[in-house]
DNA sequence: AAAGAATATCGAAGCGGTTCGAAAAGAGTG
DNA sequence: CACTCTTTTCGAACCGCTTCGATATTCTTT
C-alpha cells in the first residue's frame, strides 16, 4: 500500500519549500511562475491532495457549511425543503464547499445544537424555513454568517433568500385577467404567514392595476391553516355569494385543489366555467383532474442562491445584508381554462 | 468574545495533563473515576468542545460517511433516494457521523472522484443504487469501508442492504390468494433488473406454493423498461387471452398504475371485479382511483441500517461481509378489493 | 554601480488534538 | 517493609497544513 503523499513529498520533490508549495496550492499570489509551473507538475505526478483536516485546523475554515431546517419542515410530504437542500448541496460542490444537514425543533434548545456548531466544523450556516428566534440569534453570536431561505427576520440583519411571492400572485392574476375574468376571488387561508399575505398583497395589487374590484365576499382570509380543507370550506363560502367568482386563485396548491374539490361535488365545471390557479407547483396538481395551473417556485434556486450568497460572505468576511429574490413562473395546465388542448395528453404521463 | 476554550484550557483548569483529558474525551480505560469525573466537570464548566479538524487530523479519522449516488438515480422523479438518505442522515447522527452527499454518473472516472475521497474526509462510503464496477473497485483499493444499498455485487464481496424482494411478492400473492383469487398475472416489465428478477421469484415460488399454475399467457417479462407505459402495455395483453386474471401483481407502482389505467378504459373495474397490487408505495399510488395497494418498502430504514453498519466497520476495523435484509409490508387499499370501505375516506386526504 | 523597493522563497512556530512510552502512584504479596 | 505488578498520569512527539517574519533574490531608480 502506497503511503498517501503529503505537502512535504510535494516540496522535497519540487526542491522547493513547504511554505512555497502551501502559496501555490492556495493560490497565493508572490510565487513566480516558474516555482507555480514546477509545483503543480509534482502534485499531478504525486496525485496530492492536501487533507481537509490538516487545512481546516491550520486555516481555520471547516470547508463546510451547516444546513438547518425544522424537522417538522422538513419531514413534510412535500419534497419543498429536500429540493432545496439538493439546490444547496450541487452549488456547494462548486465552491468546494460541503453541506452539513441538521434538523432542530424549531424552538431553541440548547440540548439540540448541531454538532458542527459546537465543534467548530462549519463556516455558515443556511437556515431553511421560519425558525425560532433563538436559533439565529444564537449563530449571530458565534459570528457565524446566516442566510436564510424562504423566510426573513424583520427584527435582526440578516440576508434572506426569498420567493417573490408578488410577483406570483401577479402572474396568476394578470393572467386570468387576461383570459376575460374580472371576478376573480382570492384563498388566502391563514394570513398569518408571510408569504400568504405577500401573495394577498399581490392579489390586491394586481386587482387594483386593471381596475378590479377587491370584493371582501370573494377573499378569505380568516382560516387556521392552508390546507386542502380549508380550500373546501372557503370553496363553500365564495360560491354561495350573489354574482360567484369566474375564477379563483388560491394561495397555495393543497387549498385550490379544496377548492376544485368542492367545485366538481357542486356542479360547477373547473377550467371551462371556472377558472382555478394554485401556487407552489405541489406532485399533486399534476393528478388532479384538470391538472392544476399553479405558480411555479424554483427549490433549486433558493438553495443555490443561498449557498453563492454564503461563499461570498465567507470569502469577503462581509457582513453585509442582502435580500435575493428569486423569481417564479406561471405553469399553466387546464384548471385555468386556457390550455384546454393539453388536457387528454396527460393522463398517461 | 470569549475564547473559545481548547483541551489545553480544560488541563490547566482540571489539573490534569493533556493526555489525560483526552483519554477522559475518547471515553478510553484507565482513568480514575475521580479524575474522570473533575475533568467532565470542567469541561461542562467552559462548554468545551473539541474541534472535529483538530481531532481529525491527530487521529486519522474524519468523523464523516460518504454516501453516493449516481445522478440518473437521484434526479428521478420519486423521492427514493432521497429517503434513503434522510435515513442515512438521521442515524449518522446518533453516531456522531457526517453524511457527505455526492452524485457521481454512473460510470467510474478520475474527473468526478468525490472531494471527500481525494480529501481523504471520509471514514467510509455508502453508495445507494447501481453503480458502476469501477466506482466499488477504487474505493475497495483506498482500502475504505464499503456499504451498498438496494445493489448487491456478486463479484466482489462487498456489505448490502437490501430490500426483501422475494418476501414482498409472497405478501402480495398471498394475500391476493387468501381473497380467492387463483388467476393471478405478473407484470415484470424488464426482468434484467436484479430487483424485479427476485420478485418475479417471490412471485413464482409463492404460486406454486399454493399449487397454483404460473400460466405463461399471465406474465409479462418482455418490457424494455418497467414504466407505466409498459403496465399499459402488458394489461393489453393480459386481459385479451381466454381466461384472463381476476388479479395481477406488478412488480411495481408504476407498471401497476398502468395496468389500471387500461382496466378502467376497457370496463375492467379495478378492486371489486379485478385485484391490483404493486409495489413501492409511491405517492401516485394515492392518486389513482381506486388508490393502489402495494407493497411498501421503508426507504429510510435502508439508510439507517447501513449506516449502522457502516459505523460497525469502522468501529472494528473489520471487513466482514454482511448482507442485510429489511423487510417489507403489504398496504392494502382499494385496488385490491379488500378494503372497500376506506375507499370514501382517502378523498380529501 | 549602489541603494532602495518589490518580489520570491524559506524556517519555524503554531493550529488543537491523539498517542506512546516513561514515570509515578497504588495494590498486592511474601 | 521491600519488591513486583497494575493502574493512573504525564511529557513530548506528531498529524499535515497555514502563516508570519526573516532572508534572499530580482527589479528600479538615481
Amino acid at each position: 500500500m502506497k503511503k498517501i503523499p503529503t505537502i512535504r513529498d510535494v516540496a522535497q520533490r519540487s526542491n522547493y519549500s513547504l511554505s512555497t508549495v502551501s502559496l501555490v496550492l492556495n493560490n497565493k499570489p508572490n510565487v513566480s511562475e516558474t516555482a507555480r509551473r514546477e509545483v503543480r507538475t509534482i502534485i499531478d505526478e504525486l496525485g496530492y491532495h492536501p487533507r481537509r483536516n490538516a487545512r481546516g485546523l491550520a486555516s481555520h475554515h471547516s470547508g463546510n457549511i451547516g444546513f438547518i431546517v425544522t424537522d417538522d419542515h422538513f419531514s413534510r410530504a412535500e419534497p419543498f425543503y429536500t429540493k432545496i437542500f439538493l439546490g444547496t448541496e450541487f452549488e456547494a460542490r462548486k465552491h468546494n464547499y460541503y453541506i452539513l444537514l441538521t434538523t432542530v425543533s424549531r424552538s431553541f434548545r440548547t440540548s439540540e445544537i448541531p454538532r458542527f456548531l459546537l465543534e467548530h466544523n462549519a463556516d455558515g450556516v443556511i437556515v431553511a424555513g421560519e425558525i425560532g428566534n433563538g436559533w439565529i440569534e444564537y449563530m449571530m453570536e458565534q459570528r457565524l454568517p446566516v442566510v436564510l431561505i424562504d423566510y426573513a427576520l424583520s427584527r435582526r440583519p440578516v440576508s434572506a433568500v426569498l420567493i417573490d411571492n408578488e410577483a406570483g400572485a401577479r402572474l396568476a392574476v394578470d393572467h386570468l385577467y387576461n383570459n376575460g375574468h374580472t371576478r376573480i376571488g382570492f384563498i388566502a387561508g391563514n394570513m398569518s404567514h408571510p408569504s400568504i399575505r405577500s401573495r394577498y398583497e399581490g392579489y390586491c395589487e394586481t386587482m387594483m392595476r386593471h381596475g378590479l374590484l377587491v370584493r371582501r365576499d370573494l377573499v378569505c382570509t380568516d382560516a387556521e391553516t392552508t390546507a386542502q380543507a380549508d380550500g373546501y370550506r372557503a370553496a363553500q363560502r365564495l360560491f354561495t355569494v350573489p354574482a360567484p367568482p369566474t375564477a379563483v386563485f388560491a394561495a397555495n396548491d393543497a387549498m385550490a385543489i379544496g377548492c376544485m374539490q368542492f367545485m366538481k361535488e357542486h356542479g360547477v365545471t373547473v377550467g371551462e366555467q371556472t377558472a382555478v390557479i394554485g401556487f407552489d407547483n405541489i406532485e399533486a396538481g399534476l393528478h388532479v383532474a384538470p391538472r392544476l395551473s399553479t405558480i411555479g417556485v424554483p427549490c433549486e434556486e433558493l438553495g443555490s442562491n443561498a449557498v453563492r450568497r454564503m461563499a461570498e460572505m465567507i470569502r469577503d468576511k462581509t457582513s453585509v445584508v442582502t435580500t435575493t429574490v428569486v423569481p417564479v413562473e406561471l405553469i399553466v395546465r387546464e384548471s385555468c381554462g386556457s390550455n384546454r388542448q393539453a388536457a387528454s395528453v396527460g393522463a398517461l404521463s
